[in-house]
DNA sequence: CGTGTTTGACCAGCGC
DNA sequence: GCGCTGGTCAAACACG
């Protein structure tokens, strides 16, 4: 378990999905389709966890791999995002329970927790987790209309590899990669102590990094795995993705 | 000065 | 009901 598990929606590993609904939101239509379909999933299926952890190897070029994405559970959310966000300090902070924003996590092989994916993201929070050493730091897309969400964590199994939740789908296009984003930029992260307290129950944030908009990788090897309960992701399903990857990159370098 | 981070506090859900 | 925990807020702060 590496903190991930609880609500993420399903996916398949074979879908691709992932990379294409974070890539190439407006061309894809019909992934967004199943983007939805994965996040209407009753909500009596609690258990809607099977972790999006892929096992496609992060060349530097991927940092776009969360470009915008769809316009879909975006009324949902940012009506209920909004809400709160603006002032609503004391009615229902937390979001309804019954509304589940599409999510789904994947881990990377990283020395950097904030992985870039092209977009602004805004921090506003950071949070102890239980029984590891590491905080999650929960961050929000700085672009007005979106209310997209990541969280990122350290497993504690492997501390190398970066847990990263994204919540709810762009609303917008990637603000630094109108087509997808294929430069490096290097990583600004500092990796530093426990810096504060939290609240009660020792729940402490730390200071620990420093996310900006390309935040990402020097370890050249990133990579993605699938976690479930069943980690075991076909070599056929990972090297589809990175050949799915990979080719995607290459038309959209050809577009540019 | 605008933008983003830090961090203590607050709130709600959940399990016992 | 209570305590624990995750998620969020927002003021203060840092930085370019």
């Amino acid at each position: 378990m590496f903190g991930v598990d609880e609500h993420q929606d399903c996916y398949n590993t074979t879908t691709s999905s992932i990379f294409d609904l974070l890539m190439f939101p407006s061309q894809q239509q019909h992934q967004q389709q199943r983007f939805i379909t994965c996040s209407s999933l009753p909500e009596s299926s609690s258990i809607l966890s099977d972790h999006l952890i892929n096992n496609v190897p992060v060349t530097p070029n991927l940092s776009s791999i969360s470009s915008s994405s769809t316009e879909l559970a975006a009324d949902d959310y940012q009506e209920d995002h909004q809400h709160k966000y603006k002032k609503q300090l004391k009615p229902n902070k937390k979001k309804q329970k019954g509304k589940k924003e599409p999510r789904f996590a994947f881990m990377t092989k990283s020395e950097v927790d904030h992985l870039d994916d092209g977009f602004r993201w805004r921090k506003y929070g950071q949070k102890a987790v239980k029984n590891s050493p590491f905080p999650r730091s929960y961050y929000r897309c700085t672009a007005s209309s979106c209310g997209v969400k990541k969280r990122v964590e350290r497993s504690i199994q492997d501390t190398s590899i970066v847990v990263t939740t994204y919540e709810g789908v762009h609303t917008h296009p990637c603000p630094l990669t109108p087509r997808g984003w294929v430069g490096v930029q290097p990583v600004t992260t500092t990796y530093g102590g426990r810096v504060g307290g939290g609240d009660n129950g020792g729940r402490s944030h730390y200071g620990d990094y420093s996310s900006s908009l390309f935040s990402t990788n020097n370890s050249l090897q990133e990579k993605r795995f699938w976690n479930s309960s069943n980690s075991s992701l076909a070599k056929d399903d990972h090297g589809l993705l990175q050949d799915m990857v990979s080719s995607r990159m290459r038309s959209d370098l050809i577009e540019e």
